[in-house]
DNA sequence: CCTTCATATGCGTATATTAGCATGTTCGCA
DNA sequence: TGCGAACATGCTAATATACGCATATGAAGG
């Protein structure tokens, strides 16, 4: 199988930590679809600037998203595409995964 | 894309927050390369056994693992092919992002 | 230089997670 | 029925997260 060391999980898990949160992930959904700047993240998830730049941070610091100064603005994108691969095959698993279940059984 | 409306990615982030510890990741792993019961679990990982029941417990309830009883024990497995999917990616993009940095950088 | 827009940081607080240890509970078997 | 094995649960302390709010930094333009 894959490479198992303590420290290769350790790192994995870090990284889903970083995806586990519901904001986060939809900065990084949005950013899967095109390159945003702060104030575009803010004005679309409709959130405090300083929350929305509070995540980017521990999305930098995880290395999923990388950033590029842009005159005043800087703007975000996925580091590489294993992060929206991810993302979309977690949605994947939700989605299924809820077509199983009986009608109305997720609220 | 796909459905990205705040329930999907709710819980998506759930299912991130499940496996984003290094124990429960563990315990994945082990159960995507066979079934075992907590005993397994516990001399596999070295662990305190109440410690592994813990972590199945929010596997469980993530639907990550199911459990079925066996005599006295309880073999658990991977609830689905998704789940070792999606860790099995987390775990070839790290190995990846290691590559790509510069020798030692990991410690 | 001074102002303004874009982003980041600091701090306090409420809440969640993790782990360790002791104790229940359930099952199989003599 | 009584005992031991396999799991689960309860409780507590230590630590980490997410958020709101105020404020600081950095870049552009006049």
């Amino acid at each position: 199988m894959k490479d198992s060391s303590p420290e290769t999980i350790g790192a994995a898990a870090e990284l889903f930590k970083a995806m586990a949160n519901p904001r986060r992930l939809a900065i990084l959904l949005r950013l899967s679809e095109e390159r945003a700047c702060v104030h575009d993240l803010v004005r679309r998830l409709d959130l405090p600037q300083p929350l929305v730049s509070q995540h980017i941070r521990v999305l930098r610091t995880a290395r999923l998203i990388r950033g590029e100064r842009r005159g005043r603005e800087i703007v975000y994108s996925l580091a590489d595409h294993h992060v929206a691969h991810i993302a979309s095959d977690a949605l994947t698993h939700v989605a299924e995964e809820d077509a199983l279940r009986p009608t109305g059984t997720h609220t």
